[in-house]
DNA sequence: CGCCAAGTCCGGGAGC
DNA sequence: TGCTCCCGGACTTGGC
């Protein structure tokens, strides 16, 4: 769930936690959410360094500890919270970074699908999913023109290219179903088939969502949380997300739940018309 | 009980 | 041949 916005505010709480904190032990309870060094040597590598800084690329969290960087993805339900050290243990924690001062930075994860890795800045282009990124959606790069080159070149369905990390930098399944929905594009449109005209409404729509998002610190659709223990509250402002035969705020008719690229998929059948172009009959 | 949710990786097959 | 693209399964646990 942590999409770029939710992952953007978890950034900024834990800059205002954590920042120009010293580690002094780390502890992990479960040995699959580091993947690299070795859990030993990430405990020791870690030990005594300072976070200077705490950085986001798309939906990766990196803590800048000057030589070496710690690279942490919440994939889908991974938050973090700074803790006095003896506090009670809540589930599903698994790695404690004990800081100078006597509090603890803990990581939780139910799903146990998260990850870190701790490397030397000079090899962070090893990290795949991080060195190829695309580029983010309120990033100046980011335009229309940008977004219609990608798209040419991909026939699958632009449910599955907005998701694509490699093009746009940050979106999940939450914000592609509703930029989508902004955008009143289908979202079984082939990426390629679509006309310029539309794809600047994707464009728009995507900047607008994410940034209103952002301000209203990310949506809490299951368990999300800031590092403060704080919901956000762009779940309020969803159109469609979560919303299966609600109406539909602009023609009143059932939002629709399907599966688009392997993923649920919110719309609204009359708004966002199918795709007609293209089908071979 | 069985399915679904999520983000990313990986393998296999297709296509250029 | 070799690359890119596309799809589906795997990972995991809790909730319905």
């Amino acid at each position: 769930m942590p999409e770029l916005p939710e992952v953007e505010t978890v950034r900024r709480s834990l800059t205002a936690l954590v920042k120009k904190r010293q580690i002094e032990r780390v502890d992990v309870k479960l040995a699959r959410i580091v993947r690299r060094p070795d859990v030993d040597l990430f405990c020791t590598n870690l030990a005594g360094q300072r976070i200077h800084r705490v950085e986001r690329k798309g939906k990766f969290i990196l803590f800048d500890l000057g030589e070496q960087v710690l690279v942490s993805h919440l994939r889908m339900e991974g938050r973090y919270g700074l803790y006095p050290t003896d506090d009670p243990i809540a589930l599903h924690t698994h790695v404690f970074f004990h800081l100078d001062g006597g509090q603890t930075l803990r990581y939780q994860d139910v799903r146990q699908f998260g990850t870190m890795d701790l490397l030397l800045w000079q090899e962070i282009d090893q990290l795949e999913g991080l060195a190829t990124l695309g580029v983010e959606p309120l990033d100046p790069a980011m335009t229309t023109t940008y977004l219609a080159e990608k798209f040419t070149k991909r026939n699958a369905p632009i449910k599955a290219v907005l998701l694509d990390q490699k093009v746009v930098a940050g979106l999940g399944n939450i914000y592609v179903d509703e930029t989508l929905y902004e955008a009143c594009v289908h979202p079984e449109t082939k990426a390629s088939a679509l006309p310029f005209a539309q794809v600047e409404r994707i464009h728009e729509a995507m900047i607008r969502i994410i940034a209103t998002s952002i301000e209203l610190g990310g949506s809490s659709i299951k368990s999300y949380v800031n590092g403060y223990g704080e919901p956000g509250r762009f779940q309020f402002a969803l159109q469609v997300y979560g919303r299966k035969g609600q109406p539909c705020p602009r023609c009143g008719q059932p939002i629709h739940k399907g599966r688009v690229a392997g993923r649920g998929t919110h719309y609204c059948l009359t708004c966002q018309r199918p795709p007609t172009e293209g089908i071979e009959r």
